[in-house]
DNA sequence: TGTACATCAGTGAACGCGCGTTCACTGATGTAC
DNA sequence: TGTACATCAGTGAACGCGCGTTCACTGATGTAC
């Protein structure tokens, strides 16, 4: 049982569907992005995969454990979507710090309901430790940067207070983003340099 | 008739409900806040007011409509609170906009379902010519805050840029509180301080 | 290699549920004469 | 002031719907001998 678990990725083809698991997480995050977090069923998403709905009982307690298991793949993409921002710009702190603002911003625009999933207020996704320690990691991410640009002569506590900081601008331009709302406001908004000013203005040293 | 919808905020108690539109509006938007945006019903509204549930259709065309109203009146609310926050400072432009922020902030806590309404993706609220007029308005209370303090030596396109930036850091603030994010990420959020210093930070002369 | 057996990922039919919305109706109210 | 009538905000019963979840079952697979 243990040692199935651990090779979850391979999938043999003649063995009833291969992996139903990993492929019903695939179609409900694919679902929620095409009807939206609350108009998605798994009762499409059973059908789409060829499988009759009481299938996903077989590899989740339920509804919200499928959307758990989403809302840590989404934090897996969003770290490595950072991550591979920060390595992108090797030479400049600062730039290093919104080049990882504008690849958050563009998870959010890629995968949007994702996005809202994952930092929603739905309590089965917030109170899973999983998910919170999956979420965790990423912001690790942010702050080891900061700490290194802000140097020694700061303390960590002046590193995280600047990450939050930073973390609350561009997830405000994400969600205003995703959100339309500067649409609705008959704004076009350069997300990308608007990102770029602002981290240099949070950052600048007095 | 016309002179009933200009007179509906006036209820006599024995014709009939009285006023059976504006209670439902108050009563769903209650209601919202209770049980969440996705997880209450108009059926459970029509129960609290003692009517029956086809009442609201004498008074709306559907579930939508009534979501409408809740969300322009939210924006009314959102309007007062900022004004009264700007009028709170005649002194300081600085302290009076990051005041105005601290108010934004405050009002999402206060009302986190509603406010998820408003500035949510529902096409039945983005899209509908009222309420997105309300939601302008409110932002043009920035705008103009924002444009006087930046004085008449910078145009009317810098006021703008930076009105979008600091709704945006508001913005972002408000939607982490109201989903607990910070807390997710084990932070307790110092976040009045956290706006000063922010619009202190973005409005700096450089 | 062949056979018997245990496992467990699937089926498909059924369930209870609460929802939004409709329908023909009723009866209190305001108004014209 | 009294009566007849039009209006329309309410009733209450019913509807169709799709959902999440359950149940006893089946049959392909891996394994022990």
């Amino acid at each position: 049982m243990e040692s199935r678990q651990n090779r979850e990725d391979i999938s043999k083809p003649g063995y009833h569907h291969g992996d139903l698991g990993a492929a019903l997480v695939g179609q409900v995050r694919h679902l929620i992005e095409r009807d939206g977090l609350s108009d998605f069923s798994i009762s499409e998403a059973c059908k789409a995969l060829g499988v009759s709905t009481a299938a996903p009982y077989k590899h989740f307690s339920d509804k919200h454990d499928i959307l758990r298991h989403v809302a840590k793949a989404g934090f897996q993409d969003l770290t490595l979507a950072m991550e591979r921002a920060r390595d992108s710009e090797p030479d400049d702190a600062v730039r290093r710090i919104s080049e990882m603002g504008k690849s958050y911003v563009a998870f959010a625009a890629r995968s949007p309901e994702t996005f809202k999933l994952m930092f929603g207020s739905k309590p089965d996704i917030k109170d899973d430790e999983v998910t919170k320690e999956t979420g965790h990691r990423c912001f690790d991410v942010l702050i080891v940067e900061v700490a290194n640009h802000l140097g020694t002569e700061n303390s960590a506590d002046a590193a995280l207070k600047l990450s939050i900081m930073l973390w609350s601008f561009v997830h405000g331009v994400a969600s205003l983003k995703i959100d339309k709302d500067y649409e609705a406001v008959r704004i076009e908004a350069d997300t990308n340099a608007m990102i770029a000013e602002a981290t240099r203005r949070l950052l600048a040293t007095r």
